[in-house]
DNA sequence: GTCTATACTAAGATAGAC
DNA sequence: GTCTATCTTAGTATAGAC
């Protein structure tokens, strides 16, 4: 008779995941995770066709931490203030989680389907403020000004690029405050501080 | 008697740097470098203590470049066209140097004292630009205002974080000038669209 | 589905001769 | 400074039995 199971494809991943907390993505072994949930490296090939794979699915349910993270940051009714508290809440999961976030970004990831639509989903909680921010036309340019700030500004605080002093918590809150602001700005008189002119295409 | 030298140390760097260039800070051994330069692997230890020396050397090397390029980057008298060619300098230094720039900012990177000046060096070029458009006191906030963004934009790009369409050129510029938008608009009116008051630190 | 055994490949680093 | 030879360690992945 067949061996019963002696584990799951989840356990796997959360294995899996918690080593890449610890050592890295490419920290830890299949042999590792095997052994984190009590069976033997090569038995892993009979549930992931490769490392790859595996690691694929740890990304996955990363997207979906995040989204969730984002998604318990505090209601403000103000847009900016709204705004202000989800670039929190996206700093805040990047610090406390920095290996696996940077897996999210790793640059050598398989853009699979999966991967590209829950990427997407995990920012959908912010687009409804972004469009009361400034409308329905300019959220998502304006989601590709905030956003690329926050993925900047914790990637450099991660890799230690703010070496020369304090007040990184006050840098995050006047970049925050300044990019709103100029959203905000930009939308009662587009196109003012602009020196050369392009079109303009929200996606 | 000796042998004599079959290359020097900044062939090796450029070797390395080739092989960075191809395969990512990772993607090739000392065997391959040693080949590069004509010479057997074991030789490079008479001239690097180990393959970290190697890639922190090389490190170095591109902070340089990168701060050329941005000194080669048009001149314009008006602050926000000069921080706006600025900003495409850095862009294109990226886009056409990938896995270089990767390296620049991985986190696993040791932080020397070098590596921190020459990280530093290599913005200097733009600080005179951000002083005349703010000042004096705010140039270096203003500068982690940008300088994430911009980071954080070709990361996500070069990751293929932006997939879901086109307008990706039109996008970085509408966020150059939301940003400078924003910075200027601050100095005339500070703390407008802040909801939230905290100690401001220029560093 | 899981195991043992093993093939395969590869890389970093050191010893000691020239 | 460079070489050959070698140590050491390690990991992914497959074959075939239970």
């Amino acid at each position: 008779m067949p061996s019963p199971p002696k584990t799951s494809d989840d356990a796997i991943i959360a294995a899996a995941r918690k080593l890449v907390r610890r050592h890295g993505r490419d920290g830890f072994s299949l042999a590792h995770v095997a052994a984190a949930v009590g069976i033997k490296a090569p038995s892993l090939y009979g549930r992931f066709a490769d490392r790859s794979a595996l690691v694929a699915a740890v990304e996955l349910s990363l997207w979906r931490e995040l989204g969730q993270a984002l998604s318990r940051a505090p209601r403000r009714t103000d847009p900016v203030a709204a705004l202000s508290e989800l670039a929190r809440a996206y700093r805040a999961f990047a610090k406390a989680n920095p290996r696996e976030y940077a897996l999210l970004f790793d640059a050598r990831a398989e853009h699979s389907v999966k991967a590209t639509e829950a990427r997407t989903a995990s920012m959908a909680p912010a687009l409804p403020t972004f469009v009361a921010l400034v409308g329905e036309s300019a959220a998502l340019a304006a989601a590709r000004v905030l956003t690329p700030f926050l993925h900047g500004f914790v990637t450099m605080e991660l890799a230690g690029a703010f070496r020369l002093g304090g007040g990184i918590d006050a840098a995050f809150e006047h970049g925050v405050a300044t990019i709103l602001e100029g959203l905000v700005q930009r939308r009662r008189a587009p196109r003012r501080a602009g020196q050369r002119r392009r079109k303009q295409r929200t996606r």
